[in-house]
DNA sequence: CCCTAAATCAACG
DNA sequence: CGTTGATTTAGGG
């Protein structure tokens, strides 16, 4: 079995442009220091976005013009040593626009959050690594056994443990609905933030959708999945090659505080379980209904995915596929750089036919 | 295809 | 540094 990763990374990839407009970068510095001048806008920009380190200063160009075009910017007095005057958020408008700002503060952090656990997961990573190498030069290790150690590895810890036991962690996979702790009013309010960004980013229709959320009673998806043992079967006989033309797809499930959503390769739109399961076709209800909402009563994914070659099953997983021990395509080793905003590790990483060199 | 927002380029004080 | 205009690019409808 073998994954490929959707992007191909050219070696030399620089840091990758974070997600943020020069006008949103501008307000978080503002907003984070209050007033500041062109230059301390830079600086605090780049420091902590690794792209904007670069020699190249056009960037700085489009701060400046930012600045002087946009009305929510204003020119507070003459800076206190040399250049040019303080910049701040205009105050006018605190009014209706906090909602606005709370949504991107927590962009920002959600931002940063992701970027610590690609840390964490590219550690583990290269763990691994040495481990296998390790493991490989003293032992020769037949193909056909694999140890079955029943490792529960549930809610995948944080950077701990690295299993090998792919039948189990697959396992653990899908199905497993996060916890369902409810909290409070809040979280709903996230949520239709959420649902609003899905609309914006995505391209299907999400009529269907948009109620899921609404019901808190456990409503959350794969409910209705299959039973433990039964999954543990399945994955078995899937990594072991028995179940052929399977893909799986893995969706990086974001950190508990937002138990009730996924992250696709777009961690900053995240979305619904269920918008991911439904829209992918990844099961697809026998008698082509899927209207009313909340009626996935089939379980067995017996929907025959557009995706690939013909009706491929299809599953859907939570772990990242280096946590199951396998070796993505290209295996070379990010550069501390290439972490901070490659998106080698926040994507779907499709496995995998036997036969066919089907790519994604 | 057209439309808009954002990014980029560029000239000038 | 700060303004301004022109041009290009990216995405969505």
């Amino acid at each position: 079995m073998w994954l490929k990763s959707k992007t191909n990374h050219r070696k030399t990839s620089r840091p990758k442009k974070p997600p943020f407009t020069y006008t949103e970068l501008i307000e978080y510095a503002l907003e984070d220091k209050g007033e500041l001048t062109v230059s301390g806008i830079y600086q605090w920009i780049s420091d902590r976005f690794p792209y904007y380190k670069s020699n190249d200063d056009r960037w700085k160009n489009s701060v400046r013009h930012n600045l002087s075009i946009n009305p929510h910017f204003r020119k507070g007095v003459k800076a206190p040593q040399g250049a040019g005057h303080l910049w701040a958020i205009s105050s006018g408008d605190s009014a209706e626009n906090v909602l606005a700002w709370e949504h991107k503060k927590q962009r920002l952090d959600l931002f940063f959050k992701m970027e610590s656990i690609n840390r964490e997961r590219i550690q583990q990573h290269q763990q691994q690594q040495q481990l296998q190498q390790h493991q490989q030069q003293h032992q020769q290790h037949s193909p056909q056994q694999k140890q079955h150690s029943a490792a529960q590895q549930q809610h995948m810890p944080q950077a701990s443990s690295c299993m090998y036991d792919e039948a189990a962690v697959a396992v653990a996979t899908l199905t497993q609905e996060m916890m369902q702790t409810n909290s409070g009013g809040g979280s709903t309010e996230t949520s239709q933030q959420q649902q609003q960004q899905q609309q914006h980013h995505h391209h299907h229709s999400h009529q269907n959708h948009q109620n899921h959320n609404q019901h808190h009673q456990r409503l959350l998806p794969f409910n209705d999945l299959l039973s433990d043992d039964e999954l543990r079967k399945t994955a078995g006989q899937i990594l072991n090659g028995i179940h052929r033309e399977v893909e799986v797809q893995s969706v990086n499930s974001i950190i508990s505080t937002y138990h009730d959503v996924l992250l696709d390769n777009d961690y900053l739109n995240p979305i619904h379980k269920d918008v991911v399961v439904t829209e992918s076709v990844l099961r697809q209800q026998h008698g082509t209904n899927l209207g009313g909402g909340n009626n996935n009563q089939n379980n067995q994914m017996g929907g025959n995915s557009h995706m690939g070659g013909g009706n491929s099953q299809y599953y859907i997983t939570e772990i990242d596929p280096m946590e199951l021990g396998i070796q993505m395509s290209h295996q070379v080793e990010p550069s501390e750089e290439e972490v901070l905003f490659s998106d080698e590790f926040n994507l779907n990483y499709f496995g995998y036919n036997p036969g066919s060199d089907i790519v994604a």
